[in-house]
RNA sequence: GGGCCGCUGGCGCAAUGGCAGCGCAUCGGACUUUUAAUCCGCGGGUUCUGGGUUCGAGUCCCAGGCGGCCCA
């Protein structure tokens, strides 16, 4: 009605966005005359008998030109609005269905008609009638009344082409969901694979706990932290990097089989596969060791697959991949040693390794360690090929400060990293229990720590001291739960499996 | 941190250095079985920001911002 009023200064002076406020005021201008009439824009509930897909499942199978008597009442956003003269037709969406809503003049009369037209694409709309199909099929909602649920005063992404601006969906992820099926079953995808784990879990007999963020040692893996403070305390705290010290504590603490899914936080770059608050599994297991641990492991992902996708055959990278077939279990020094076609243990002198880890294009820094050495050459000349899952075990000693030493090779430990797709997935080990060697190893990390290593860990006493009163063997695993939800949705960006990703700050 | 690429109406995209255009959406009109409805018509731009070169810059140059990919 007073569309030409705004060509005066103050739409002109508002810099650059006219198109998208002369159609945000005209959609408030409607709201305002709804509220004028009487009519309230946004109600507080609207009780409905079927989800869309529930109303699919129900009817789907009516032949085409069907009129049933039954009443349904129906909500979901409006995608799609189609005029036909004195008929209207609309797509509505809810969280998994779709359904036509069937509007005809003669039926709901010309103002509840001239009403539904003055709905907008996105509009949230609640209707009422008769389930039919029309002559070409499609199952429809005959509407006898409706109501707007929630009024859209922005206008969609293209009905068609969608949000394709991959700084905008993550941005705006609301209105990535609304317009990109993919991104809804990514996260849904997501879902049941933790619900996977959670009731996997369970049957084993694992208990589900939840231990602190904030910590005062950044401990159980080597990167750097978010520094926070506390005001009361007065006193500098980390979130968390890892989950493993204090899960540890609790098998101490007689729980015997413990995990958690939670957030950790690591103060490093961003990348496809990186981002710097990600999900972490993490469990512990008394009495186990870690080839047991690995058993889990397999469990745990082949029946998240099953749960997800109804198949353990995956698409990794371009390869097919049945998850039932064994995953070799090998040791990280003789996969190097195949690959670079020399013999390679942590005993060899530092300057051979070193020349080596050169040789295969990485540069050595004075403190690298022979550990640090051997995982760099492995890096380089083994991790990408590791397409198939497969279990890499024997970490040497250095570079593994909380796993138990290997029972038959004082220089390796007990542990093991999970690769698929030439990515770490997972990573566990026998854990370490002695308290005076858990000591001395924390004593080194300080060290390197001291020495300018900043990804070095520090002497945590309170978990020395946890140790001290005596830890049964233990078996422990983390899985990086995005990475997961990276593989099985078939997706190559953390970022899509994670609702709001870490960006930089947009300028408004 | 380095290299390459991108940024144009709300969204998706065009434009040998020479009038900034198309599709969707919006707005007006026609249409009682459409379904990316169709048909007719009208609007809407500080081309990411700031400098520079040029008669003339969306385009070329410099700096910055945000993003993507690759590398570290």
């Amino acid at each position: 009605m007073s569309e030409h009023i705004e060509n005066d200064d103050s739409e002109a002076s508002d810099g650059g966005h006219s198109v998208l406020e002369a159609e945000r005021s005209k959609r408030y201008a409607k709201i305002d005359e709804m509220r004028s009439a009487g009519l309230e824009p946004y109600p507080y509930r609207f009780d409905r008998s079927h989800t869309l897909s529930d109303l699919r499942a129900a009817f789907g199978d009516l032949e085409a030109g069907t009129e049933t008597e039954q009443q349904v009442s129906v909500a979901g956003r409006a995608m799609l609005i189609r005029e036909q003269g004195k008929l209207i037709f609309a797509t509505l969406k809810d969280r998994d269905g779709e359904i036509q809503l069937f509007v005809s003049k003669a039926i709901v009369g010309d103002e509840a008609f001239a009403e539904f037209g003055a709905l907008d694409l996105g509009d949230w709309v609640g209707a009422e009638g008769t389930v039919m199909t029309t002559r070409k099929g499609e199952l429809s909602v005959k509407v006898e009344r409706f109501v707007l649920l929630s009024k859209a005063v922005r206008p969609m992404p293209d009905k068609w082409k969608g949000l394709t601006d991959v700084d905008t969906r993550f941005r705006q992820r609301y209105a990535d969901l609304i317009v990109n099926d993919e991104a809804r079953r990514t996260f849904r995808v997501r879902h049941e694979m933790i619900s996977s784990f959670r009731r996997t879990l369970a049957e084993m007999s694992f208990i589900e706990v939840e231990t602190p963020v904030l910590h005062v040692e950044a401990g159980g893996a080597h990167a750097r932290p978010f520094i926070t403070h506390h005001n009361a305390l007065d006193m500098q705290m980390y979130l968390r990097i890892a989950l493993e010290l204090h899960l540890k504590r609790l098998i101490v603490g007689g729980m015997e089989r413990v995990y958690e899914i939670g957030r950790v936080f690591r103060n490093e770059g961003l990348s496809p596969r990186h981002n710097p608050e990600f999900t972490m599994m993490e469990l512990y297991q008394a009495y186990g060791d870690y080839s047991e641990v690995m058993n889990i492991t397999e469990e745990l992902i082949r029946r998240a697959a099953t749960d997800c996708l109804g198949t353990t055959v995956v698409d990794i990278n371009g390869t097919e991949c049945d998850l039932t077939d064994p995953w070799p279990r090998h040791r990280m020094i003789d996969l190097v040693a195949r690959a670079t076609g020399v013999d390679i243990h942590p005993s060899m002198p530092l300057v051979k390794l070193a020349a080596l880890a050169e040789e295969h294009g990485s540069k050595p820094e004075p403190h690298w360690n022979a550990g640090k050495l051997i995982d760099e050459l492995f890096a380089a000349t083994v991790e990408q090929s590791l397409v198939r899952p497969t279990f890499v075990t024997g970490h040497p000693v250095d570079i593994s400060p909380l796993a138990r030493r290997d029972r038959n090779d004082p220089y390796l430990t007990e542990r093991f990293e999970l690769f698929v797709g030439g990515r770490e997935l997972a990573n566990g080990y026998s854990e370490l229990n002695d308290p005076r060697e858990q000591r001395m190893r924390f004593e080194e990390e300080q060290s390197a720590k001291e020495s300018g290593n900043l990804e070095a860990g520090t002497v945590d006493e309170d978990y020395l001291r946890a140790l001290e009163y005596g830890m049964p063997p233990t078996g422990g695993l983390g899985i990086g739960m995005d990475r997961l939800a990276m593989l099985l949705s078939g997706v190559h960006s953390i970022r899509e499996v994670i609702l709001f990703p870490t960006l930089r700050l947009e300028q408004f």
